[in-house]
DNA sequence: GCCAACGTTGGC
DNA sequence: GCCAACGTTGGC
């Protein structure tokens, strides 16, 4: 079992979104970076968790669990000439992107934020990514020590 | 295959 | 709104 962080700006998708979806349920799609993709279709398997984090906002931070209920498969939007995420390039014969069902496991009473994560920057969490500057991936491996350890800052 | 230009992301 | 970081694109 794998754990992974998954970011999300809240103006776009919150996790209030999430919680408001038909059974706490949505498709992870729009990823067009190839090694987010990788991740997706190789990687990111059913029974991993997930942290929810919301960024580009007034508090960053890590607002909840997410189980993954459904492996890689083809990112439809891709397919859409009308959709936002719509690209030439992804036939459905030849998908280029992928996508992960994720559903809301639990909504913290309160935002692990930013600022508290960047405590533990240059110890517990040293190897986090999401505190590495330039990090842009909207998925992003989480070892099982800083999973365990940020579950102790709720 | 290199690399400059460009676009996007995200924290502040 | 600014700026740093970095992935992608396209000309050569």
């Amino acid at each position: 079992m794998n754990y992974w962080l998954f970011k999300s700006e809240p103006a776009a998708f919150s996790i209030d979104h999430l919680a408001a979806a038909p059974k706490h349920v949505t498709a992870w799609d729009g990823v067009r970076n190839f090694q987010a993709r990788n991740m997706l279709r190789d990687l990111i398997k059913k029974g991993d968790l997930g942290f929810f984090y919301h960024s580009s906002c007034a508090t960053p931070g890590i607002t909840g669990v997410v189980n993954i209920i459904k492996g890689g498969y083809p990112d439809k939007t891709a397919f859409d000439p009308n959709h936002h995420h719509y690209d030439i390039d992804s036939e459905p014969l030849q998908p280029r992107w992928f996508v992960v069902d994720i559903k809301l496991k639990i909504k913290f009473k309160q935002i692990i934020t930013l600022d508290q994560l960047r405590k533990y920057e240059n110890t517990s969490l040293r190897d986090l990514l999401i505190l590495r500057r330039g990090n842009r991936l909207s998925v992003t491996p989480v070892s099982q020590k800083n999973w365990e350890f940020v579950l102790t800052l709720i």
